[in-house]
DNA sequence: TCTGGGGTCCTCCGCCTG
DNA sequence: TCTGCAGGCGGAGGACCC
């Protein structure tokens, strides 16, 4: 396998400085209110200098520079420059796995015989992706995912790192664990704690140590990536699992009524999304986020798929209704989602009256 | 009065059934 | 009839990713 990795640098920052030329060279914030609750989904270089980045609360970024600008995300505008960067890769290497708006997997593989002919073919994508978009993308290649993946990351922005067959596990060996996919804070702080902090040193753990760090088959997932071990393959994208919507509030609320409204408000959001792509849904799961950021869910599986706004609407009134009896009290954050999705069909009379 | 939104996958537990 | 066990499934929660 020879699989690249591309990844589109600073993408929602990009492309905002691409819409408003003005905001290049100033430091740029792409994410929620900074003065309410919102985080940052992308920054700029300049404002990366501030430490600012992915994830930080937008008032710690004003924090670090009070003269950052701040604009809020439109996924339609990113939508429409994602479609036309993969568009453009699709003319280079036709398999392709879109991981996200801004980063996918490429089977070079299935164009290039070696790694000399790979690495001509990244350097062409790169190429047309910034002919096509002006948009600048880092590119890694190598014989598996997670090595591609840490590469492409690797020389950011406009990079371009190839792995050469046979030198993975001594590639990834000098990382930090906290880049190998698969390992959050939580992992990392495990990892830390048991003196492992590069991935060398998590592919060099013995069965036992690893048991007690990271026990089940996670634990041997991750230190198989450490290893460069990793053979999954390159995926077309499939169907949806799920479907969901949620918000948090600017302040915590305690009226039911409003909770209840904004459920209803969501259920019919997602309804409309599961008729969009002829699907049904048998579960409902209501969730809510309380001000100690502890999260409650409660869900409910029907014998057969809805898809009626009302009906999930109501279910997960319902749903709330029975986790605020456990748990009573304000909350910052109400949602509603669906899963066990099925294609559409007509209900039998059987079915239906079951249903209702 | 730090900490979004929309997803996926894994694990654990309890219940039911054969 | 009772008990133990395994497997499937629903429900809940945790961790992670972009």
């Amino acid at each position: 396998m020879i699989i690249g990795h591309l990844d589109l640098d600073a993408f929602f920052a990009a492309v905002e400085e691409l819409e408003q030329p003005e905001l290049r060279g100033r430091p740029l914030v792409v994410g929620g209110d900074p003065h309410g609750r919102g985080v940052v989904a992308t920054a700029n270089y300049e404002a990366r200098r501030y430490g600012i980045g992915s994830a930080m609360s937008c008032a710690e970024a004003l924090r670090r520079c009070p003269r950052a600008v701040f604009v809020h995300p439109r996924k339609g505008l990113y939508s429409t420059y994602s479609d036309a960067v993969w568009a453009a890769v699709r003319e280079v290497v036709p398999t392709v796995e879109r991981t996200g708006l801004d980063e996918g997997y490429l089977d070079l593989g299935e164009v290039a015989d070696d790694f000399a002919r790979a690495r001509e073919l990244a350097e062409a994508i790169q190429a047309v992706v910034r002919g096509a978009t002006r948009l600048s993308a880092s590119v890694g290649v190598a014989t598996c995912k997670v090595c591609a993946k840490v590469a492409s990351d690797r020389r950011k922005p406009g990079g371009l790192t190839v792995v050469p067959p046979g030198r993975e596990a001594a590639f990834l060996a000098p990382f930090d664990v906290r880049l190998l996919a698969g390992v959050g804070p939580r992992a990392e702080a495990r990892l830390l704690a048991a003196g492992v902090r590069t991935m060398g040193a998590l592919a060099g753990l013995s069965d036992a140590e690893l048991r007690s760090i990271a026990p089940g088959k996670v634990g041997r997932l991750l230190r198989d990536r450490a290893r460069g071990v990793d053979a999954r393959p390159i995926e077309l994208g499939g169907e949806p699992v799920s479907i969901s919507q949620e918000e948090t509030f600017e302040r915590d609320v305690l009226d039911r009524s409003r909770l209840h409204a904004e459920l209803t408000t969501m259920a019919t959001r997602v309804a409309e999304n599961l008729t969009l792509g002829g699907r049904t849904a048998r579960t409902i799961t209501t969730k809510l986020r309380y001000p100690d950021f502890s999260i409650r869910s409660r869900s409910q599986t029907l014998p057969v798929g809805i898809d009626d706004g009302a009906r999930i609407g109501e279910l997960a009134c319902s749903l709330l209704d029975r986790a605020l009896a456990d748990r009573p009290g304000a909350v910052r954050l109400v949602g509603v989602g669906v899963s066990s999705l099925e294609p559409h069909r007509q209900l039998t009379l059987l079915e239906a009256s079951t249903e209702a």
